[in-house]
DNA sequence: TGAAACCCTGTAGTATAGTACAGGGTGTAT
DNA sequence: ATACACCCTGTACTATACTACAGGGTTTCA
């Protein structure tokens, strides 16, 4: 049975990370420096394993290091001027509708592909080229 | 008038990347090498200003270089085995849609969190937290 | 023909996000 | 009381993706 305190290990086990990322994380200031034992040790609870899952999943959504430190601080409510919190969401947000078409339409293309790739036995025109290749060219005049 | 061949420089400007990329891109086989001048001046052509953004647009989409260089080589065709373009399409879809419910979840909450923000002045309690917090959890037994 | 603008190579530096020791201390179980 | 698992700090190393020189050659155009 835990007595509800977590080692550096057992909080790294639980929330699928390695020990020296938590070190990394407190460092950079994801985590907060935890309570101590005696003979140093880290003491985490729950708390932290829920924060490191929080962590991964941003970072799996393709947020950096410094945007999790800035959805933390929204969590957290150190941030709580509701502007600026509106603005950090606001922006988060156009950047994933975007994301979102991007992944939408190569989405459709991949499908596309896969399928006519099911049907003949090589490729030689391939949509993907023609869907990613389009793009905002800088025209030098 | 152009002599419809660019120097790195005239590239990197339409491509909106810089100068250094190009040979970096060069190095890592993303570009293959030119022809070049006599004086040892590369030539590119339009056909590299598409790569590029090629290239540009699969890493806005949160590819990374090696992914990349496998999507082009099924764009160039050079990938042709038929199991091969569909293992490597498919997977890129497996991962695209995990992202996109990601996203998408972090949209609805994002955008939950922006209306009441426009509805209250102060956060108390966040939403974001407890969506990005919910996740498999190693449990140790 | 000479100077400005551009290109070449090679190497080193930056930022992000960890990962891997070395050398030493702590906790606990037998 | 001692061995083993585990923790500590600090530092160095890795990979990815560039970015920035230094020192020198090339093109172009007046």
């Amino acid at each position: 049975m835990s007595r509800n305190v977590l080692k550096t290990g057992e909080l790294a086990k639980m929330a699928g990370v390695n020990k020296e990322t938590i070190r990394f994380y407190e460092q950079k200031g994801l985590l907060s420096e935890p309570v101590r034992t005696s003979g140093g040790y880290r003491q985490y609870t729950q708390n932290e394993v829920s924060r490191l899952i929080f962590i991964r999943n941003a970072k799996s959504l393709g947020f950096s290091l410094s945007e999790i430190m800035e959805l933390l601080a929204i969590a957290d409510g150190s941030i709580d001027r509701c502007g600026d919190v509106r603005k950090i969401a606001e922006d988060k947000l156009d950047h994933i509708n975007t994301q979102l078409h991007h992944l939408q339409s190569l989405k459709s293309t991949l499908t596309n592909l896969v399928d006519q790739c099911a049907q003949t036995s090589s490729i030689h025109h391939c949509p993907i080229i023609e869907s990613l290749s389009k793009g905002t060219q800088q025209d030098e005049n």
